[in-house]
DNA sequence: GCGGCTGGGTGGCTGAGCCACTCTACCTCT
DNA sequence: AGAGGTAGAGTGGCTCAGCCACCCAGCCGC
């Protein structure tokens, strides 16, 4: 079952409109938006809509905004923080989809290292249930779905709930990524890649859990971006 | 001089609450948050008030809102992403303090190894610089907000956007840590400790530079963890 | 010059209200 | 008894009109 759809709201159309318009430039960091009035005026929604619309951009850390004064255009790219990662993660066609498997790759070998060291004996054990599970999904979907499960229990390891959050900024953003792969990967296969990692981890040997994640990011990255960016024909069957 | 004071606007303020509520279990995970009118009239605001405050904390991943239902709170300690790092690493009483300044040393280390191996001449020209800013700042929070900088050129230095986002993160939730800061370190101090991991870089040696990362980093966790939990008076002049 | 004042432009927030969506309970028809 | 439809209550989405608080530039009087 795909996901369900779901009618965009007008803050979500005017969120992405504005925002493309700030990352495409035409609003450049340092200048001050329109006023709300007159946004609302040219878009033909409320004053209310466009502040919704500003709040979730300030959030976001793309805007300023200050009382009397304006919204102001952050220099993003310069002192824009990990709040844009998400967001950074989804936007499959941003160019910067190199940064983020390299990123994950990195980040994802320290990771597996730290959790090899401090795997407990029943860490071990879920660690190797999830990968069963991974084993006897039924599609590639809920292969995806296991696997992802087994990425969070390694980082939920560790007992660092920064190493948490980051790891799951990288799997929810997946989520636009998953229908490209559902036809690429078997379970199959995804438990045999993933294997190894659980495998030195339950071990308790930081150096492999560090060497097979890097090996296994990295390979996966591959076939990942060439997916997403469509320079072959979609996966095979 | 310190930062201009702001007033908060209601909203900040609601936000926190209701953000307090949730972080505290009031609002447990998977439960809705009271009817948007109810939250209004208990709070004494108008629903486009609750509404902007629920739009932020829908932007940070902390509740999940559906027309026609409600808003849900999510687990966000299981699922949430990076989007909330900024906000814990502000939280200093989090007790996740040991947490970040681990993920930052970690991180820390593989950025300055990565930023080695690919820095180019005019990067190195420019870090020094940046050090020698360091030391001639005419007190401790210029040479902080110096040494900042530094690290944001580390990051640069790799030509990874997501590596940048991820350092500012730490760096610009700093804000509140300044202050503490102050009266702490000297520039010349800071310079002194910093000038080792440059050069390392500088010198274009992944290895050492990753080394003399994780030494520097670890080594100012320590103190800085005992100034913000109070473990200490606050730091010698 | 320099301090205070004033007015225009901006965001903050209100109050009332209608519309769209979801879910449940009931009702009808088979 | 079960399947399908439907009405209504409860919820968020969004509008409209308006006042207030704040910032700032430019004027005025000292």
């Amino acid at each position: 079952m795909p996901d369900p759809i779901e009618r965009p709201s007008l803050i979500d159309v005017l969120e992405s409109r504005l925002r493309a318009d700030i990352v495409a430039g035409t609003y450049p960091p340092g200048t001050l938006l329109p006023p709300e009035r007159e946004l609302a005026a040219g878009y033909g929604v409320t004053r209310a809509t466009v502040k919704n619309t500003l709040v979730r951009l300030e959030q976001l850390g793309l805007i300023e905004t200050r009382h009397g004064v304006g919204s102001r255009v952050r220099d993003f790219q310069a002192y824009g923080g990990s709040e844009l990662l998400p967001w950074l993660v989804g936007q499959s066609g941003s160019g910067l989809l190199p940064d983020i498997f390299e990123a994950r790759a990195t980040f994802g070998s320290v990771i597996a290292r730290i959790a090899a060291a401090r795997a407990k004996p029943e860490d071990a054990r879920d660690l190797e249930e999830l990968l069963e599970r991974v084993r006897s999904a039924p599609d590639a979907r809920a292969a995806h779905d296991a696997e992802n499960e087994v990425h969070r229990a390694i980082a939920r390891i560790t007992g660092n709930q920064v190493f948490v959050f980051l790891a799951n900024s990288v799997l929810n953003g997946y989520q636009p990524v998953r229908r490209a792969l559902d036809a690429a990967f078997s379970p199959d296969g995804t438990a045999q890649a993933l294997a190894p990692l659980v495998a030195a981890i339950v071990a308790g040997e930081p150096d492999a859990a560090a060497d097979t994640a890097l090996v296994y990011l990295t390979g996966t990255a591959g076939p990942m971006l060439d997916l997403l960016t469509g320079t072959d024909d979609g996966g095979v069957a």
